[in-house]
DNA sequence: AAATTCATGTAATAAGTTACATGATTCC
DNA sequence: GGAATCATGTAACTTATTACATGAATTT
C-alpha cells in the first residue's frame, strides 16, 4: 500500500503527529495520492502494531494529547526497500471517459455542455498547480536542493499532465463545435 | 458508481450474461475503467435486486446456465441521468510519484533505473493502443457512426495521455543524466 | 497432454470515504 | 458571535482485489 510508504517517507524528514502529517500531505503529494484524515489514523494504527513506527504521547492541558509518531529502523528499511521497487504503471479510474464512451446517446449540446465543465475544471487545476502559496515557498527555502528538485518535479508532472488535458480537451471541443466527426487519428499528437 | 453506470451503458446496446459484460469491458472500457470479474458478478446482483435490470436464466446441457442480464426502464432513466451529470475531475493515484517525490533519497543510478523501466512501461502501453486488434474493428464496423466516433475519441485520450507520459520522462531522464536539476519552470509545456 | 474457453460463484482482505463526536482556544 | 485551529478517534459503508472452486468442451 502507497499511503503506509508516503507517510514513511515524511516521517523520515522529522516525526510527527497524525494531524501534522495530514497537513503535510495535503501539501505535497496530495495532487497524486491524496488522502482523508480517518485513513491516515487508521493506516498510522496499523503501522505502529507492524513496528515500523514508535509513538510518544504528549499530554497536553487542554487538548487531546499529542501522539507523536517516528519512524523505527524497521520502518526505513521497509521504506527504502519499497523505494527502490519498480511501481506498476498506474491504473487510472475516469469516470468522465465512461461518459464520453457512451456520449452518442447524448445531443452535442449537452456533451458540449458537459465538456466546457470539465474544462473549466481543469484550467482551475492548472491555475491551483501555478499558485503554489509563498509560505510553502519559505518553508522549503531551508530544504535540501536535491529533495527540492523532485518535489518540484512531481509537481511539475501535474502542471504537463493538466496541460494535455486541457489542450485535448479544448481539441475535441472545437472538433464536436464543428460537426467534425472525423475519427481521430490514433498516435497523432499533434494538435 | 461508475462501474454500475458502466454496465448500464452496455446492458442498452444489448442484453449480455457477466461473462460477456467482462470480455465488453476489456476490450472497451478497461483502460479508464479496469474491472475484475468478481466485481462486476457482485455489482449485477446488487442492480439486479435494485430493479435496474432483470434476469433470463437459461439452462444448457454440460454447462453453468446462462444469466442474460437486460436493462429495465428504470435502469435506463438511471444511466441516461448519470449520463447527463458533470463528473467530478478524476482524482488519480501514481504511485510512482511517491517514489519520485521521495528520489532524493536515492542513488542518480537507482533513479534512472527505475524511470527506464517505468518509461518502458508506458511505451508498451502506447504500442498496445495502437494495436487494436483487427477483430475489434471488424465488429464495430456494423455499429452507429457515431457511437464509433465517440469510442475512438477515448482511445485517443488514452494516447495522447501516454505519448505525454512518454515526453515527460524522457525529459525528465536526460535532465538527469545530464545532472541538470535546474528545477523545471512550472507551466512550461515545451520540450 | 496441457491450456484455453465457457460460465457461474464465494470468502477473505484491503483501501478508501463519509459522517459523527469531543472540547478548549484563538482569530476575525 | 462565529469560524477556524488543534488533536484525537470511531462506525458504517463502499469499492475493489486476490484467491479459491467447479467442470465439460474445445483448441493447441
Amino acid at each position: 500500500m502507497s499511503l503506509e510508504h508516503a507517510i514513511l517517507g515524511l516521517l523520515n524528514y522529522e516525526p510527527m503527529t497524525g494531524y501534522e502529517l495530514k497537513k503535510m500531505i495535503d501539501i505535497s503529494i496530495n495532487h497524486f495520492w491524496p488522502a482523508v484524515q480517518s485513513q491516515i489514523y487508521k493506516t498510522l494504527f496499523r503501522m505502529e502494531a507492524d513496528g515500523w513506527l514508535s509513538v510518544e504521547t504528549i499530554s497536553q492541558e487542554t487538548r487531546p494529547p499529542r501522539k507523536v509518531y517516528t519512524i523505527t529502523v524497521k520502518g526505513q528499511n521497509e521504506f527504502l526497500g519499497w523505494l527502490e521497487t519498480p511501481q506498476p504503471h498506474s491504473e487510472t479510474r475516469i469516470a468522465w471517459l465512461i461518459q464520453l464512451f457512451f456520449a452518442g446517446q447524448m445531443t452535442d449540446e449537452k456533451i458540449l455542455t458537459n465538456l466546457r465543465t470539465l474544462l473549466a475544471g481543469y484550467q482551475q487545476r492548472l491555475q491551483a498547480f501555478t499558485e503554489i502559496p509563498d509560505d510553502n515557498r519559505e518553508k522549503m527555502k531551508e530544504d535540501d536542493p536535491r529533495d527540492q528538485f523532485f518535489w518540484m518535479l512531481t509537481a511539475d508532472f501535474g502542471v504537463a499532465q493538466t496541460i494535455g488535458q486541457v489542450q485535448w480537451l479544448t481539441k475535441v471541443i472545437h472538433a464536436i463545435e464543428n460537426h467534425n466527426y472525423t475519427l481521430p487519428t490514433l498516435g497523432d499528437s499533434s494538435k
